[in-house]
DNA sequence: TGTACATCAGTGAACGCGCGTTCACTGATGTAC
DNA sequence: TGTACATCAGTGAACGCGCGTTCACTGATGTAC
């Protein structure tokens, strides 16, 4: 027996590693549609069949670089939201602008996780997963904050429910009025950065800085941060 | 000399048609990175070499899709935005309910203009001019409108700035106020309508009927209409 | 109205390419005694 | 510590497929006189 776990081991999770950063930056260039086993591989100077034996198919890589993209995102925006002693306004404000740099810096990893689905291509129990840090990470602002929302319109019973039966699907202690309330800003959030990344802002409000510095404070007037 | 246009004409813009039909179907299918035009001929009974005749690259078929997806999607909202007499808070709430029938309806053709771009592909004047139908309409029952806006902080100059260019080059009088709140209101709206599609919502809030209502209330509150 | 020529639509074959995946193989690494 | 066997990583060739695009061609439609 080798060294510890053995060196078969190491150079296995080694090699892993290098075959996803190359996807990924198989990614950065051709989009996920077009990702491709063979490229990788030539990539890493290896013969594609290799690559069958770290990732069986070629969407478990997909799935693989799924995962990494929502933990890598969801990081930044735990990093962002829990600077603890901070107010919560400025908690959030940081979540928010960490989401925008992460989605600048990784354009095509973003439009893997939150843009138009890879057609062909079905998710599971470990990308949902993977996709919830964000919203949690909002929603733990939120819930630190515990915003006054009595004087809004009552919720419809079946908003009612879904907020709960969310909140209690998380194992948060949220009021179904902040929970709804998050999810309007979490996806008013997202809507705006797609629109900058994807083009649609392109010739009015490109440079979205000041746009982005504007929605979030109303958004966060809106979550009574 | 034929009839009036000629039988050539007519049978040229015909199968014209007809092969916009069929990629159509194959968008639904496969999704846009997949379209290929060996498949839309194929679905014809047409040789491959034969839709050369009518587009000269895949990348002309896409664009022909792209704008009459906008197209088609800019009509919903005109139509539902235009009636006349209605108050424009009802007015609004149309446009938004026909906005997400037509995403539910064409989820293909919604991720083809509103989702990732397609890698490779970059839009033109007739990609951007018919996408700009959508956002007009809204603007239009804002306009329509004419909404308080003075009780919220300033712009900064630069979004001003903006704001005032985005007015001007559309020729419409509409008050920076007015139009970054516009701006905010189309890209929460598609954000949400982004998220239900592409199945973010789901195991949560995904029936989405009920938040879509309510969040389209609140903006249309946000817009003072 | 009839004829000669030009334009166009669709065919079929081909070019050159890349893809995902499988399979039998070689040689190195690990395991049990 | 040494040896026999089992496991694993990487190779190279192959299968079967689909793609975008070009090209020389045939036959039908349109135009000019």
């Amino acid at each position: 027996m080798a060294a510890i776990r053995g060196v078969r081991a190491r150079a296995r999770a080694e090699l892993t590693a290098e075959i996803l950063r190359a996807a990924r930056r198989q990614l950065a260039e051709v989009g996920a549609p077009a990702l491709s086993v063979r490229a990788v591989a030539r990539e890493l100077g290896m013969v594609s069949s290799a690559v069958y034996r770290y990732f069986a198919t070629r969407d478990e890589l997909l799935t693989a670089l799924i995962v990494e993209a929502y933990e890598s995102v969801g990081r930044a925006a735990e990093q962002a939201a829990a600077a603890d002693g901070r107010p919560p306004r400025e908690r959030f404000v940081a979540a928010c602008a960490a989401l925008r740099r992460w989605a600048q810096e990784h354009p095509h990893e973003y439009a893997l996780v939150y843009g138009s689905p890879v057609p062909g291509y079905q998710g599971d129990d470990r990308t949902t997963a993977a996709g919830s840090r964000v919203p949690l990470a909002l929603l733990g602002v939120v819930r630190d904050a515990r915003p006054r929302t009595g004087d809004e319109a009552a919720l419809s019973p079946e908003l009612r429910a879904q907020a709960r039966g969310t909140a209690d699907a998380l194992d948060l202690e949220v009021p179904p009025e902040a929970m709804v309330r998050a999810v309007q800003v979490w996806t008013a959030l997202f809507g705006l950065l797609s629109f900058e990344l994807f083009g649609q802002l392109a010739r009015t409000f490109d440079p979205a800085d000041e746009l982005f510095a504007r929605a979030v404070d109303d958004l966060a007037d809106d979550l009574g941060l």
